[in-house]
RNA sequence: GGCCCGUUCGUCUAGCGGCCUAGGACACCGCCCUCUCAAGGCGGAGAUCACGGGUUCGAAUCCCGUACGGGCUACCA
């Protein structure tokens, strides 16, 4: 079963996961589970500036209810842990000074202020320190890897194809920070390596920083693992997803309603596809199905319509089970949309059918089932006539119509349909007619699940005593 | 500015030299169904394949250039 292949998902703490970093994390986790690989989390909180409480959890929290399950990670550990990058400080600091003594890299104290002068007139970094020799101690200092001064480094990315870089114009960057935290490019290369990581999938903005992950592998005389840049996610307006373009994490996805379901499902074709056709796909089938070669090479827009739609697919063909226990969880996580107290599951799995294909997110079921649960429905009188009534003709058929409903044998849908259209045929009016005064009535809403099955949930008696108040309040 | 990546209907995409008068999906429009609203069915509109040169009998598909978009250019990831 072990392919080697060894992929992780390397979050750096700083907020809320974006849904880019998500699509990320299940690329690299349907690689690993369709080739019987391990996907690893590893936390890279090497910014202390930068670290935002909660984040790891919340990041975490989103993969569990996306159903993306890891192998070794910061919670249950491995055996490479630790999985904090804040924890490993000794290694990178060992492998920083393997690089200085090697001469791959050198000490460099030149103050904020310089490095932003020489900036502003170069561009970049000018290397100044790079043969001045300095010793740990001589005075507070970064070591900073010193790039070759010529040739090219390829790279041969998964998805894009061969990629150079000119090794003159990439500057000596910093490896390890003053206050004796790594930046990313150290300890990344070195937790890939220590993990033994055979694929890096990662955004499609660390293409320009690959060279200098290469160098250091090539500097260590490592074997750098096999490299695919994502596309990136865009906005409506085609620049990067961000917080002023609305939801951009998995969390408000969750509490707007969305099933981890369609998440996935639409995450995964951003920026991927079977073969243009087949479009709904479960976690299973994907695992199956997913290959590098069919990912695009192009950014993809988040079409939040197209995820509305793929959740109401998933949400109509749920089996009732699954629709209510959805809702339970949700309306409990989530109280403010939903339905309180919680309903009893039972009589949530008889009503909830009836709305689901009404629905695009679970935010759409309370407003049309809350009257299941209340005693008394709320309702304006002038709504229970409809179109071309007055109010009396609209009391007159709501009196009819309990006749007509007390004395049915059974109370069930269909024979509640017979009986109603007998009686406007009756009447003389339009079963339209009569049938929207029943749903005001009856459920206090204008737009509201099928009639028929609504009054069999609700039973003959509360069904009879709704119209009957109905038919009171016209009576003033 | 420099470096890198990208460019097929509004959007996600199929296409990897002839099957393309460019296919599917979302969104949109119309019709049907219909107790409201949906869902569903059927149909429609929508892409001179960014542009310009090549290569070839033949290019959306290969090559070059240009334009546009994006990313990177921190002791951030």
């Amino acid at each position: 079963m072990d392919s080697g292949v060894r992929v992780r998902l390397a979050p750096s703490p700083t907020g809320s996961p974006h849904v880019g970093m998500i699509r990320t994390a299940l690329y690299n986790w349907l690689f690993a589970r369709g080739r019987g690989g391990t996907f690893i989390v590893r936390i890279e909180d090497t910014d202390q500036a930068r670290l935002v409480e909660g984040s790891v959890e919340e990041m975490l929290g989103s993969l569990r209810w996306l159903g993306i399950d890891w192998d070794e990670g910061p919670d249950i550990g491995g055996p490479n842990a630790p999985y904090y990058q804040s924890e490993r400080l000794e290694g990178y600091r060992r492998v920083a000074e393997a690089l200085v003594e090697r001469g791959a890299a050198y000490r460099c104290d030149c103050a904020p202020e310089r490095l932003a002068e020489v900036r502003k007139a170069s561009g970049g970094y000018d290397r100044h320190c790079r043969e001045r020799g300095l010793m740990e101690g001589d005075s507070p200092s970064v070591v900073r890897f010193a790039m070759p001064l010529d040739g090219r480094t390829v790279l041969d990315d998964l998805i894009r194809g061969t990629v150079a870089f000119e090794n003159g114009l990439v500057d000596d960057f910093v490896a390890l920070k003053s206050d004796g935290f790594p930046t990313y490019h150290l300890a990344n290369v070195v937790d890939d390596r220590a993990m033994g990581i055979s694929h890096v999938f990662r955004g499609e903005e660390w293409l320009p920083s690959s060279p200098r992950h290469l160098q250091i592998y090539d500097a260590l005389g490592w074997e750098p693992p096999r490299f695919a840049h994502l596309p990136q996610i865009l906005a409506q307006d085609r620049s990067k997803l961000s917080k002023r373009h609305g939801a951009t994490s998995v969390r408000e996805y969750r509490e707007m309603g969305y099933l981890p379901e369609a998440m996935v499902n639409f995450l995964a074709l951003l920026g991927w596809s079977l073969d243009g056709k087949t479009e709904v796909m479960s976690a299973d089938e994907l695992k199956r199905v997913f290959t590098l070669e069919r990912v695009s090479r192009s950014g993809a827009m988040f079409d939040a319509k197209k995820l509305e739609w793929m959740n109401g697919h998933y949400i109509r063909q749920a089996s009732h089970e699954r629709l209510a226990d959805a809702l339970l969880e949700y309306w409990e996580a989530f109280p403010q949309g939903g339905v309180s107290p919680l309903p009893e599951r039972e009589a949530l799995l008889r009503v909830a059918p009836l709305v689901r294909e009404r629905m695009k997110t679970l935010q759409d079921a309370a407003p049309l089932l809350g009257f299941f649960f209340q005693d008394e429905v709320e309702y304006d009188t002038a709504e229970l006539a409809q179109k071309g009534m007055d109010a009396a003709g609209t009391r007159e058929a709501l009196i009819r119509a309990l006749d007509a409903l007390e004395g049915l044998e059974a109370f069930d849908g269909d024979s509640i349909e017979g009986a109603l259209r007998a009686l406007a045929g009756e009447l003389g009016i339009k079963a339209g007619q009569l049938f929207g005064s029943i749903r005001v009535a009856a459920t206090g809403l204008r737009v509201a699940p099928p009639l028929f099955g609504t009054l069999e949930a609700l039973g003959r008696e509360r069904s009879l005593s709704a119209i009957q108040k109905a038919a009171d309040r016209l009576a003033g």
